[in-house]
DNA sequence: CGCTTTTGATTGAACGTTTATTCAAAAAGA
DNA sequence: TCTTTTTGAATAAACGTTCAATCAAAAGCG
């Protein structure tokens, strides 16, 4: 995640502190200590700039996401086929970055915390809304420049962004790697059949 | 879940305790001891039947399974469309049974340990390949007696569990549900569109 | 059948480690 | 000097696990 590399003041040294220690160690095994570790100041300090651990890490969430938002938003979408196409290869991982599968691990690991704590269930309510609201703008555009069909753009949204949620999951915690070129496949077959219009069409 | 109503071993019996402190405390709030609450004998009899916590929960999710498959097996499929429709009601939460939700959570915190513990890693591989291999085998058959396309089954079995998984994160990690519906909807569309055969046609 | 030995189930108490968090005080900066 | 930042040590609780001891039943044996 390049918006860690130039940290400006001590609370962002720490949320890229709390980054490294992430990807290093997943969640599971994240302690307080191996924060600290990656981080040049002393690890009593983190308390001075965040109200504990949990607090610590969903800060470092929401900066990612907000991170992601500022990258990648381009006002309205100029090429709605090409953005979808851009999109789910980036989320079904057909270029997975380096250290990539890391990051997604801890993702995951830090998703089954929502479960049972609040804080992190709201985080990743909103960013599972952000990532629907993206698609939906998507398709939205796709329509209304006919390149789309004429579909539900809240219905093929949550299709898309669930989908893009269980293979992050599959991919973290699974071994098997062989449903991932089939899922990438199938969800391009659909975007296809179900959302692009036909060239020579009259879009039914 | 059924098959923890009548363990008929001490082993059972643990199994059955784990799974009702699962279900009460979620995973991460999950200690031995509170095992120990929902059984009847003393803490440290789980340790000279199991090897410890992980041990044991894992046992716990593959009695689990072991029982899904039992209840379920049913040799050849019959009607696929139906079969079809029936795991996908059942899986994306049409009808969510009493304490559903809890239990999801549960599952969904447990899968939160697998990117860092290879032995629920190896579980959750292999029951996604259990889920993967029934779908595959519904669409086989479905392919088969006519009822379905000629579409390649290993591709739309990998994208249907893929949604499966995904709608059950998002279930248990978001206070949102409002793309519960529009999956629901979108799924059906889904095997409507390129799984089912057309009645008057040819199969194109 | 009686007697002894062995085995497995069961318990309660205790151990030792890990971990998040706090705090008083030093250092730095304005 | 007053405020903010920073530190190292201390705290206190939680938790998984171990262990020595008890007990009942089964097995072996004469």
């Amino acid at each position: 995640m390049d918006a860690f590399e130039e940290p400006e003041t001590t609370r962002e040294e720490i949320l890229a502190a709390a980054y490294r220690a992430l990807c290093t160690h997943g969640y599971a095994e994240l302690t307080v200590e191996r924060i600290g570790e990656e981080f040049d100041k002393s690890v009593s300090l983190i308390y001075h700039h965040y109200d504990g651990k949990d607090d610590l890490l969903v800060a470092c969430l929401e900066f990612m996401l907000e991170s992601y938002r500022s990258e990648t938003e381009a006002g309205p979408v100029s090429d709605p086929r090409e953005a979808m196409e851009r999109l789910c290869d980036r989320l079904v991982l057909t270029d997975a970055p380096p250290g990539g599968q890391r990051f997604v691990r801890a993702l995951v690991g830090l998703r089954g915390q929502a479960p049972h704590n609040g804080a992190y269930r709201d985080y990743f309510t909103r960013s599972d809304r952000f990532f629907g609201d993206r698609i939906e703008a998507i398709i939205e555009a796709g329509i209304e420049d006919g390149s789309f069909r004429d579909v539900d753009p809240e219905r093929a949204a949550a299709m898309i962004n669930t989908v893009f949620s269980g293979a992050f999951v599959r991919y973290a915690t699974t071994d098997d790697e062989r449903w991932i070129p089939a899922v990438r496949e199938e969800l391009r077959a659909y975007n296809e059949r179900t959302l692009y219009a036909d060239p020579d069409g009259d879009g039914t």
